[in-house]
RNA sequence: GGUGGGGUGUCCGAGUGGUUAAAGGAGUGCGGCUGUAAACCGCAUGGCUCUGCCUACGCAGGUUCGAAUCCUGCCCCCACCA
């Protein structure tokens, strides 16, 4: 993602590196020459759902590639789904998404936004933000129109439509009726290029069909791939919980990126940094430097230091790290109830608490606490470290009363 | 319109009157091991004022000493036939 050349090569073949797919065949190439014969940008769409407000690597890549769009001079047009989002798009998935209110949508949406300019350009001339409830809120008869573009036979087709219909699972219209809805968008904006996931590619091309349909010229269709989440097996996805976000925290960040298998380092190279892994590293410095470089980019190089020495420290030494936060606690007869400072402190329950005491997770000061030792005199307690498993820290002040 | 299936803990999913806070799996946490927050192994995993109490199996009632399990009504979901 991180250019580091100065130029930015205007051509299908640099702007195709790292795709799955670029469909059809030659038609990246055809719209980059008309853009130059006719000295205009290209329109190189990119629609997202504001249904999870969070941005994490895996969006990261596809923004990466818009970026390459925007450094080669052409406009990248952001359609927030704030219209399709109360439908729920079923892509890759077997089950319905919840729809969101407006409220939330409209959070969502800002969010993303903000997020999407750390890859972003923000500049007018080369990035345009559109909300699709501009377009989709269309009276009957026009959606009867965009209906006539397509059979029922045809959405069957999708590769999720299918498993599901033959599985007897079930499929909601909703769900059936959303590639039109997002080929209707690539209308609306005129797109000549159209980015996604490979799980998009789908409906991408419905949108070639949908445009022609309605007489403008067809997108080109660029689908770039799937970043595996941190557990390397599952695509990468907030729901699922193993997603790197983008505005994590530098330690969270360069910890998460540890924690990937080794399989899929290279995929996170590739993707992520646009380039291979030093061959002279081994796997484990491979790693940390791929974890360095991702913090770095998001946060900056002293941040990416400062998160790899806190690493190296309470991971791999088992240290207390070098800043801690500070905890009140209250006094009661001269003696303070652990569970509820712990619960207090790192958001779990009281019981939860108890549990880690008692099987040992629990220290003060390097001494574990034993098995129900839940009331801690109070002067053992103030000034000294408080450790909850391998990586949670407190350091214990009492309230002045 | 008809027939059949189903709604259980964070998720998936067993359980059809009595050690059921509810099998099993996933996830998560802790511990061990490790270059790693990976893999693997072990343990734990509703809450609380904790040797007990409270809450929980779509919702509301009912039967019973006792119900996730039986009955009644309601809500919701799915498939099939047409």
């Amino acid at each position: 993602m991180q250019s580091t050349s100065e130029e930015h090569p205007n051509d299908a073949v640099w702007l195709g590196r790292n795709v799955v797919d670029s469909l059809p065949q030659g038609a990246l190439a055809e719209k980059l020459a008309i853009a130059h014969r006719e000295s205009r940008q290209l329109r190189v769409k990119l629609g997202i759902d504001p249904t999870a407000p969070d941005i994490h690597l895996g969006h990261a890549v596809v923004l990466g590639k818009l970026r390459e769009f925007q450094d080669a001079g052409h406009r990248v047009v952001l359609i927030i789904g704030d219209y399709t989002a109360r439908v729920g798009d079923p892509s890759g998935r077997s089950a319905l998404r919840p729809m969101l209110s407006a409220e939330e949508i409209e959070t969502n949406a800002a969010t993303f936004q903000e997020q999407a300019l750390k890859v972003l350009n923000a500049d007018p001339g080369r990035l345009e933000v559109r909300r699709n409830s501009e377009w989709l809120d269309m009276p009957m008869t026009e959606l009867l129109k965009l209906l006539r573009t397509t059979t029922a036979a045809q959405l069957l087709e999708r590769d999720d439509f299918s498993k599901r219909w033959a599985a007897k699972q079930p499929i909601s219209m909703l769900e059936l009726v959303y590639p039109l809805l997002q080929g209707y968008d690539s209308v609306a904006i005129e797109a000549d290029v159209e980015i996604g996931g490979t799980d998009q590619k789908f409906n991408l091309l419905l949108g070639r069909d949908i445009q022609r349909a309605y007489g403008l010229p067809e997108q080109a269709v660029l689908t770039m791939p799937i970043l595996a989440g941190v557990d390397g097996r599952q695509k990468m996805s907030k729901s699922l919980g193993n997603q790197i976000g983008i505005t994590d925290e530098p330690e969270e960040m360069y910890g998460r990126t540890m924690s990937i298998p080794d399989q899929v380092m290279g995929d996170y190279y590739k993707l992520v940094l646009g380039r291979e892994p030093d061959q002279l590293l081994g796997p484990r410095d491979a790693k940390r430097e791929l974890a360095r470089e991702i913090v770095s980019w998001l946060h900056g190089p002293e941040a990416a230091a400062a998160a790899q020495a806190h690493f190296d420290r309470v991971v791999v030494q088992g240290d207390a790290p070098e800043r801690i936060k500070e905890t009140l606690f209250d006094v009661q007869n001269g003696t303070v109830h652990m569970p509820g400072v712990i619960a207090d402190a790192f958001g779990v329950s009281r019981s939860e608490a108890r549990r880690l005491i008692d099987q040992g997770a629990v220290a003060l000061d390097d001494t574990a606490l034993s098995a129900g030792e839940h009331d801690v005199a109070s002067e053992r307690l103030d000034g000294a470290v408080l450790r909850v498993g391998k990586r949670r820290f407190r350091r214990m002040r009492q309230a002045s009363s």
